[in-house]
DNA sequence: ACAAATATATAATTTTCCTATGTATGTAGG
DNA sequence: CCTACATACATAGGAAAATTATATATTTGT
């Protein structure tokens, strides 16, 4: 039987702010990494934002079952420690996928650049 | 009695694309512009995008409702050429809203542009 | 013994946006 | 006159995406 705890955590970083774009986040990894499991790519996502996004596994799970389901990834599952590791990788639809979904990303930045003068356009 | 006709429009712009920052875009624009109405605010978007972003009437009222409700924006109602034109304005509160929600899609953007290597880290 | 890190998973809810409507006026062209 | 298009606002219903809150289980460090 487990008793349980308080946790109390303060989050400071920017959660909730993924907006759209988890898909196209994993993707990229997956496309310079070959093969990631789910735990290691939180931890390379934060990493590579230094702390500020952190994916909490109730929005990426289902982003990669989805997109498992979609047929732009495929799983190979491994015994490491005595715990289960499902790699992801992209399939040759995948591939496809996450150009398409890198110039929308595109398009869509600098569309908000423009929007909210990020891009110092006034003279 | 109006006997529909079929109209295809092939719509090649990004839509859906939004991303949870339609209320920072209408934020912005009415930092800049003191006050504005809905349908002026779908031109200005539509101008400064290219008609890339194109602001759907669906997604667009329902938010100005909200931050109307929410005590960040104020709205004056006034008659033009017979049509009713309903101008929106930031309240004080919507003004700080305007900066911190600024702050986050910076912050957003940055992160967003290192995980996709938008940025050209890469020596 | 306990906490923290490693590792995956899902149910329920909330937020956000889109689609599809509806209303109404003004203007330009045929 | 009639149609189409632009101007102008509004809302109901539904889909998609993410969050919160769980649940399970092992290893490692203190």
């Amino acid at each position: 039987m487990y008793v349980g705890k308080l946790y109390i955590c303060v989050m400071s970083t920017t959660n909730g702010m993924l907006k759209g774009s988890l898909q196209t986040i994993i993707l990229k990894l997956l496309q310079e990494n070959e093969k990631m499991y789910g735990y290691e790519i939180t931890q390379k996502v934060k990493e590579i934002t230094n702390g500020e996004i952190l994916l909490t596994e109730g929005s990426m799970y289902p982003s990669l079952h989805k997109m498992e389901a979609d047929g732009i990834l495929t799983t190979t599952t491994e015994m490491v420690d005595n715990r289960i590791r499902k790699y992801y990788a992209l399939t040759k639809e995948g591939k496809i996928a996450v150009e398409t979904k890198l110039q929308e990303a595109r398009s869509f930045i600098g569309n908000l650049e423009l929007l909210l003068s990020l891009n110092s356009k006034l003279s």
